[in-house]
DNA sequence: CTGAGACCTCAACCCCACTCGAGCTTCCCC
DNA sequence: GGGGAAGCTCGAGTGGGGTTGAGGTCTCAG
């Protein structure tokens, strides 16, 4: 507690988050996260960001834009540190949305094989194409799963 | 099988298909559909380029890209139709990266509990932001998944 | 035969989430 | 105090998957 925030650099918080510091400015500029500057202009960023990038880079994988994701941000209290508490607050209000997902792709792998066997593909009534939730399904457009190239081995 | 395959203009297919009149003629600039022409230049579709755009459809909800769903859809029989066997084959090799999905989603669920409530969250070694499927989880991309928030009913 | 509505092309634009590069400044270790 | 790495800003580019609009043509019911 008295430990008094050490900052990091804008080089040190990508190493140790993991996101590219082009990725951290971008972030900063779309308001996920702030800093504070140097006499020199460099950015200085309290130990805290660490957390909020972490909790951004989840909350994509979840597949919120970045905009629900400010939104999701500007619920935790204004005044002092998040606690686990708050964080664990966000992240649990995720798990429907999740379940939604999962649910989804069960329904459409047991449909791929009822509908494209039984040949109604071509049908708009059929529920592959026609998912029925669609019309519901408003939304932030693309859910980056694991944006890909990890050929990694 | 007498039926002369009636053409469909670009409206009615739109319309039986649910896609955009623009995003048909967008598919068909990617090679995912073929039309043929009038005298006077317009396209006629047959009717199993309704399947075909399903097919396409169901694809995306996969989160396979366009150009995979054309790699896919080269790979079927050059001088006749597909049959039903032609396009369950292909659709049939979509489950193992459904289930793929799947398990990823639920393995991002199950961590939330314990990763974001233990307070491990910061940490690159956290399995929520270091994902460590993340070099397995190759793939196309973006997946589109509903975007998302469905009450549907 | 006429005219409204559907269709044509092509280029430009949209969104999302970043990345890259140029040109310049700051930091900090030796 | 010198120099090289790291940081800065700003604008442009990328890729995936389309949409929009201008300007013009075709189709087909009446």
């Amino acid at each position: 507690m008295a430990r008094p925030a050490a900052h990091l650099t804008i080089g040190q918080l990508a190493e140790r988050s993991g996101v590219a510091t082009s990725a951290l400015r971008f972030y900063e500029s779309r308001g996920l996260i702030a800093s504070e500057r140097t006499a020199g202009n460099q950015r200085r960023y309290p130990q805290a960001a660490l957390r909020r990038v972490a909790f951004v880079r989840s909350a994509q994988r979840v597949g919120l834009t970045l905009d629900e994701i400010v939104a999701a941000l500007a619920t935790l209290p204004e005044g002092r540190a998040p606690t686990k508490g708050d964080w664990s607050r966000l992240s649990r209000s995720w798990r429907p949305r999740i379940e939604e997902q999962i649910e989804r792709l069960e329904r459409l792998r047991d449909k791929l094989d009822s509908c494209i066997g039984c040949g109604c593909l071509s049908l708009r009534t059929c529920a592959l194409n026609n998912p029925g939730d669609e019309a519901a399904a408003r939304g932030p457009g693309a859910v980056y799963l694991e944006p890909g190239s990890g050929p990694a081995s």
